[in-house]
DNA sequence: CGTGTTTTTGAGCCAGATCAAGTACGGTGG
DNA sequence: CCACCGTACTTGATCTGGCTCAAAAACACG
């Protein structure tokens, strides 16, 4: 397996301890011993909106932490349909699953440039059984995908299309800096939310129709985003 | 706080070392000398269908392990309807998201009688450090738990009613003996599967009118299960 | 500037929600 | 033992939000 695959583009060896994300990240707790550790370097790599960074059953080599960008895992269905079950965005791990198993469970694709580390499996097994501050920010991980999956479930695949749209630009924003966040395609939409990409659409139009939304350039939205709370969480009262 | 509340029954201590799970249990890596280690004895107790093993909100100083039985995990909603996150059954381990908060994050409720061991979270915490098994038992059961959140996603999430509800039906009989599973309310199985209490019971109703499944005493359903599967996994095809 | 792709919009239909009865069941008390 | 009551379940009638199918509009790209 090459190092850098057609869907990647290598920038660089990560200078870990001088990392900017450093104190939200896997590896905060290392020491610089912990680093010479290492037998491979740690690389950064980026991927360009609609890039795979991994296929569900490739043999699962390395953990990612995400640095910028957005990632979705999709899983197929079998009439060829995709749902997708998480997005993924900064200071986020994926691939953890490969700490257990040897595949990767899902597909995870960029939704938009994306900048992660890529980190070998071994290394983050064997130093996070003797380092209890690894142990701990591995374990925070799981904890962390387990908590967006349970609001997955009940903020994004529960109540109108609507309150879902809604609910899910509230969700990106808290990720982006200030009240507005970036979207990404209408089908994509659809597949987070479990509806169509007409009723996405549509939802996406009637908000904006309502001014309740603005979009300043492609895809680039921005909203009032106690309006837009006051309205998903106002269900009788 | 009491040992015994009213909601529950000791049933006495455990003796792991010679647990009739302990090969499938959080514990199964630990030695004697381990349990030498533990300051206070590891409790079984008893839950009967309807009742509480703890609140969301409540202190986390305990993980349960489930011996037998079925628990359901919910989210209330600000109206007051709940929805169901996740079904926990023999070997899954309850609260483990204690290890990380102080608090645990969802109200666990028996959904059939059901008898667990409670461990100490402080416990489990120190010994998994230096205990590689242990360590990678408790890294086992944060995947379990995800992995069945994407599960809940696909499969009990999308779809048309009547789908999901056999798709629940396949999952619940994957965790008994043979082509049979034992169900519960209606109103659960609604909020199970984000569906109301009507449709619900009028999509057991039809399966049972259809022949695809049968009910010998309340509750207690058997079917074909390759039938069954036959018809959720043909779509398109 | 034409061609393929994504998004939007429209019209009609249907699955599931809602509202409303009716029925079965388990417990309780006379 | 039976009448009564509360709860859960079932069933019916109606309504509607989202799906489906289809076409137009906007956009991306060579």
């Amino acid at each position: 397996m090459n190092r850098i695959t057609s869907a990647e583009a290598w920038t660089g060896v990560a200078d870990c301890l001088n990392c900017n994300i450093r104190q939200s990240v896997l590896f905060a707790g290392l020491e610089e011993a912990d680093f010479r550790d290492l037998h491979r370097p740690i690389d950064q790599l980026q991927f360009a909106a609609g890039e795979t960074v991994y296929r569900a059953g490739d043999d699962g080599v390395s953990l990612f932490t995400i640095r910028t960008g957005l990632v979705k895992l999709t899983h197929y269905l079998p009439d060829g349909s995709q749902r997708i079950v998480r997005l993924l965005s900064k200071t986020d791990v994926i691939g953890l699953e490969c700490m257990l198993g040897n595949v990767y469970q899902h597909s995870a694709i960029a939704l938009q440039a994306t900048e992660v580390c890529r980190l070998p499996v071994s290394s983050v097994k064997r130093l996070s059984l003797g380092n209890s501050r690894l142990f701990h920010t591995v374990m925070a991980q799981w904890y962390r995908a387990l908590s967006d999956a349970d609001r997955w479930i009940t903020e994004l695949s529960t109540g109108t299309a609507r309150d879902r749209v809604i609910r899910l630009l509230l969700w990106l924003s808290e990720r982006e800096t200030g009240n507005s966040c970036s979207l990404f395609s209408r089908e994509d939409l659809g597949a987070v939310l479990g509806l169509t990409t007409e009723t996405a659409s549509r939802s996406m139009a009637e908000l904006k129709r309502q001014g309740l939304i603005r979009e300043h350039s492609l895809n680039q939205f921005s909203f009032d985003i106690v309006a837009l709370r006051r309205i998903v969480e106002t269900r009788v009262g």
